[in-house]
DNA sequence: TCGAAAAAAGGACATTTGTCCCGCTTGAAA
DNA sequence: TTTCAAGCGGGACAAATGTCCTTTTTTCGA
């Protein structure tokens, strides 16, 4: 349930050496803001340390998190295929360090290095397959059983990661997952 | 709420013409399964006409239905990334027309042909990008507010899809989404 | 170190949704 | 044409979840 990917991470560490002058690398404090829903952004990030939470914000104030993702994932990508703003945010749920590429490398690298351009397209397949089991198993199953599972995918999830996060990405108020918990905390230990 | 993607589409008739000898077009009566969940088959297939759904069955039996897809849409591109069996099941909600591109041709087109390879990323993109907001609406608002937008997106709705279908669509079972209708008709016309 | 602010836990009640029915309609196959 | 299965609509009750609020605990900056 915290997303990750080595393949692009391993990339990303070739890209620092070889490249280093035409990328950055930028860091985030927990709770720090990497990209506000609507803005523009002139490069695309990987993430080379720490856990990010992506979110949409919608009209009551609420947030509903897509996924946490971790070591090799990219955001901002989309971004670079469509102009317009990003349609999630992004912000730090651990400290965070981000490798940013510029659209005009990016290009480049798309376009001239086939295991770059093979990496993305894998990327963008692995996120659009893993979004249908996530929330087809969520509107399936009961909360109790949700939460079971992120424990099973990610053992130290409570520790983590906020409650509100947790509720947020369940799609459910904080009340109901306080209630869940506790039952499960009464079924067995 | 049912996807198109019209420059794929384009794509794909110049392909019928100059490559005709190595794909195939597929035909497929209303309700027929195109894809199985976890089978595998050795082409990516694009929707020249029709309506499919791409859905995921839970343990219950219950399906979930993750879009709606129709003129342009690829159909089991993620299994070509990836092997393993299809993360979803597709199938014809109005008699449908299929392109299948064998991944031999597929990897060439993607690997030599710079256009392709760009349409396939922005497809992926796409998917990503929809799937965001989708999820995020249907969580934030009212059932009634789901369908309203439903009508907005695609006023025929209720007439082309089936009720079943609709509902697994807003992942809600088929009583809820009755009563929700009735709150509408008594609300304005 | 203290105090304000945020996060967490949970009580009480309202609302939404699911489950399990039954009866009506419709369309396709015998 | 008859028949039967599938789809549709809705009643009655149970279960799940949300809302609102209060209290406790934790965190972090002055």
């Amino acid at each position: 349930m915290i997303r990750t990917n080595p393949k692009l991470l391993a990339y990303s560490k070739t890209l620092l050496e070889k490249d280093r002058a035409q990328v950055s690398v930028t860091h985030y404090k927990r709770k720090e803001e990497i990209m506000g829903q609507g803005h523009r952004y002139p490069y695309v990030g990987i993430i080379i340390k720490g856990i990010v939470k992506c979110f949409i914000n919608d009209a009551n104030g609420k947030a509903f998190i897509q996924e946490f993702m971790t070591e090799g994932m990219e955001v901002g990508e989309l971004e670079f295929f469509e102009k317009g703003g990003a349609t999630c945010s992004v912000a730090a749920v651990t400290p965070v360090t981000i490798l940013e590429i510029p659209h005009q490398l990016f290009k480049i690298l798309l376009d001239k290095e086939l295991t770059f351009n093979r990496l993305i397209l894998e990327s963008l397949a692995d996120k659009v397959r893993y979004k249908a089991p996530r929330h087809a198993f969520q509107t399936s199953y009961s909360l109790e059983r949700n939460i079971e599972k992120m424990g099973e995918l990610y053992p130290d999830f409570l520790k983590v990661l906020p409650k509100g996060d947790i509720a947020n990405y369940l799609g459910v108020s904080a009340r109901s997952l306080n209630r869940a918990l506790k039952t499960l905390r009464e079924e067995h230990g």
